[in-house]
DNA sequence: CGTCGAGTTGACATAATTCAAGTAAGGTGG
DNA sequence: CCACCTTACTTGAATTATGTCAACTCGACG
């Protein structure tokens, strides 16, 4: 109803109030399109705004001296690019948008405003910070520790299960919307590579593919495969301030 | 003077209020000793604390179901162990000390007010955090699309400059404090090529060794080899709230 | 003085990359 | 609607970076 995806988002984790879900939907006032392709940011740019992304998927990547690429993550309906943004001058990744998608941009001053006013919404992005941060350690863990084929799957699973959270619903039939270049890029494979596991996939029955789409159809196996844990399943926020009204 | 390892790390980056210094350094009444080589807690205790460094080195890592093990990063004084640790009711990392140190417990709660009190230190630890994030998606970077040579030069470089800010001199000596096997557990190497990409550091006069002491002796190759940027650097908090009496 | 962990080095094995040559699919202009 | 182009996907063969295995050195330590 408020319309906000922020407080949306937020709300699978902690009941907001009344002025907490104001608070969060004042920041989603202005709304910026984005079309397939199109570039939120590129690195080095200068940094005014942060965005709260309402529709649609985008990624982030950094490119190196020698022309690689690293996809570094994917933003999702509710996710807040705040994250990478609001502390340096300029943007230290590229983001782009991987499917028609809606940003909602507010400033500093804003965000300022909400940490001050509403401690129990700090403390919930505070959390969510860390949950964020500790998928990384586990993409970490991913790219250094495993082989190429587990790294893919755990690529899907983390599409997978990011999708079921913003479609809330139990799909397992799903479009990465990945090229197998830029899977490579974001497992730090090449696209041939990439290609060969994806048979590979298919052959030891854990996924099939029509088109772009891929269905898991052995997600146990899956998981288990690529050591994949849900890190948004088990958080813990008992420790909370009490809301403001 | 006040003695609070933490308020003096944030004081780094932003002026802090005589009561947002008493703040801190409320956390830090507690202190617990640690000896090289003991353990925090293990990946999967349940965790009711949460610890900031006051003194010494730890390190953090997960071991995967194959028993490799990928360190996830390393903790200086001054650092936050909350972060990883706040939101889950059971660690997600096994976190042990490299050389003698003392880390300062507090609760949940002592978290919780923290924030709610003090919404200015809550802002530069939201921050810092993201700094941290950024970070570990350079780490990304380093080890998914950057040759065995390079991420050991990034590792090396990353010590080196944490040590710098904690030690407040511009040391270009260290001991990393690391085992050939630790550095490969860093970087996705084996201790065996690590060995060898050393020997290439040394030969290639980058740096020189004598015992565990390592001498960067061209830096300005070693960054660009390592595509090395320092995070901490370029920080803006021109937008945080203005700070509580 | 023996043992143990860490470092070092060589020979060999393998996972992943590179190069190259295709095929399939989607968009676009005539 | 077709001819064309482009981009992604696919596959094989050769190459390379890194891993594995094994032997040896060295210093620390009890």
């Amino acid at each position: 109803m408020s319309g906000s995806c922020f407080a949306e988002h937020l709300s699978h984790y902690v009941e907001l109030s009344d002025a907490e879900r104001a608070a969060l939907a004042r920041l989603e006032e202005r709304e910026r399109p984005m079309k397939r392709g199109e570039f939120l940011q590129r690195e080095g740019d200068a940094v005014e705004e942060t965005y709260v992304v309402k529709h649609g998927r985008l990624m982030g990547y950094v490119v190196l001296d020698d022309g690689s690429r690293q996809i570094l993550r994917h933003y999702y309906a509710g996710d807040s690019l705040a994250a990478s943004n609001t502390i340096y001058r300029s943007a230290c990744e590229t983001i782009v948008a991987v499917e028609d998608a809606i940003v909602c941009p507010f400033d500093k001053d804003g965000l300022r405003g909400l940490l001050e006013e509403h401690p129990r919404v700090a403390a919930v992005l505070f959390a969510l910070n860390q949950a964020e941060r500790v998928t990384l350690t586990d993409r970490l863990a991913s790219i250094g520790r495993t082989p190429a084929k587990a790294r893919i799957a755990a690529l899907l699973l983390d599409a997978l299960f990011r999708l079921r959270v913003m479609k809330n619903e139990a799909i397992d039939k799903f479009d990465p919307r990945m090229t197998q270049e830029e899977m490579g890029d974001a497992t730090g494979l090449t696209s041939v590579h990439v290609n060969r596991m994806m048979r590979e996939l298919v052959e030891d029955r854990l996924i099939t593919r029509q088109g772009s789409k891929i269905t898991v159809v052995d997600e146990p196996r899956m998981c288990e495969l690529a050591n994949y844990q849900d890190r948004f399943a088990d958080l813990d926020f008992s420790w909370l301030p009490a809301a403001r009204s």
